[in-house]
DNA sequence: ATGCAAATGATAATTATTATCATATGAAAA
DNA sequence: TTTTCATATGATAATAATTATCATTTGCAT
C-alpha cells in the first residue's frame, strides 16, 4: 500500500536552517540571496514554496506586509516595527488578553500577538535632520 | 503667494463616507465595486490613492494582507480573524502593554494593536465536516 | 536496483499596487 | 463671476510580489 511519501530535501533543510540562524526577519528574496552560496541552483519559487509550507506547518512565523517577512523563531513573542525605516525587532513582553469578549463572539482562540509601531533609536535621533521614509 | 490648495472632491467624500458606513473591512477593490453605483466613472486607482491618503492622515485603519483591507473606524480597537474563512471582526478589549521593554530598546512608541487569530463560530461548527481553507 | 509520488527549477501567469501623464476640477484671487 | 493654476482624476502602462504550470529530478519504500 502507498504511504504518504514526504521527502527531506537538501533545499528544505537549508532554507529552514538558514532562516533559523538569523535574528533578523528576512523577506523571501533576501533569504534566497543568502542561500545562494549554499545552494547555487535553487530557485526563488522553491524558497517561497517552502517558507509558505513551514509557515503552515507552524515551524516558522510570517509577518505580513509588502513584502512579507519570515521569522525563524516560534516561541511566542511580539514585534516592534520602526515606522520610519521599516526594521522589525523582537520584543519579549507578556501580554495578558481578556478572553471574555472573544468567547462572546463565539471564537475558539488560537493565537494572538501584538504589533507595535514606533520610531527606533536611530531614526529618532535622525528625525531632526533629513526625513527618509520607507514603505510597507 | 501660493497657499496649499487641498481640494474636497466628490470621489474623496464618497470613498470615505462609504467605508465609514460599513462594519466590514473591505479591500480596495470591494470598496471600488460598492462605490460604482454612486460614482460610475471612478477609477480603481483613485480608490487606492485616497485610501492610502486617508490612512496616512490617520482617518482610517489599514489591515495588511494580501490583499490589504481598510477599516472606517479609528477608535482604538482590535481585530480577530478566523484562520479558516479569513473573516475579520472587531473586538473591543482593552489590552495593556508594558512599555518597559520598548523603552529599553530605545523606541519611541507610536501605536500598537493586537492581532488575534481563532476559529469563528461558523467554521468551528463546520470543522467536523469538510475543510475549506482560505488564504491571506 | 526499481518504481513512483513528491519536490524542484525554469518559465509564464496572475494579483495587487503604483507610476505616468493628459485632462478636468475646485479653491482662491482678481 | 470669471480667471488662474495647483491638485485630483481616470486611462493606461508598469512594477513588485507571489503563485501556477509542467517537464525533469530526487528521495523513500519496496
Amino acid at each position: 500500500m502507498k504511504t504518504k511519501n514526504i521527502k527531506v530535501t537538501k533545499q528544505r533543510e537549508i532554507i529552514l536552517d538558514e532562516l533559523r540562524s538569523l535574528v533578523t526577519h528576512p523577506t523571501a528574496d533576501e533569504l534566497y540571496t543568502n542561500i545562494k552560496s549554499r545552494l547555487p541552483r535553487v530557485g526563488l519559487c522553491t524558497v517561497y514554496r517552502n517558507l509558505e509550507r513551514f509557515y503552515k506547518e507552524g515551524l516558522i512565523g510570517k509577518i505580513k506586509g509588502k513584502p512579507c517577512r519570515y521569522d525563524g523563531k516560534i516561541e511566542s513573542h511580539n514585534h516592534i516595527k520602526c515606522i520610519n525605516c521599516g526594521k522589525i525587532e523582537d520584543l519579549f513582553v507578556d501580554i495578558p488578553v481578556d478572553t471574555v469578549e472573544i468567547d462572546k463572539l463565539g471564537y475558539k482562540l488560537h493565537s494572538y500577538k501584538v504589533e507595535i509601531n514606533g520610531l527606533c533609536r536611530k531614526c529618532n535621533k535622525e528625525s531632526g535632520r533629513k526625513k527618509h521614509v520607507n514603505k510597507t
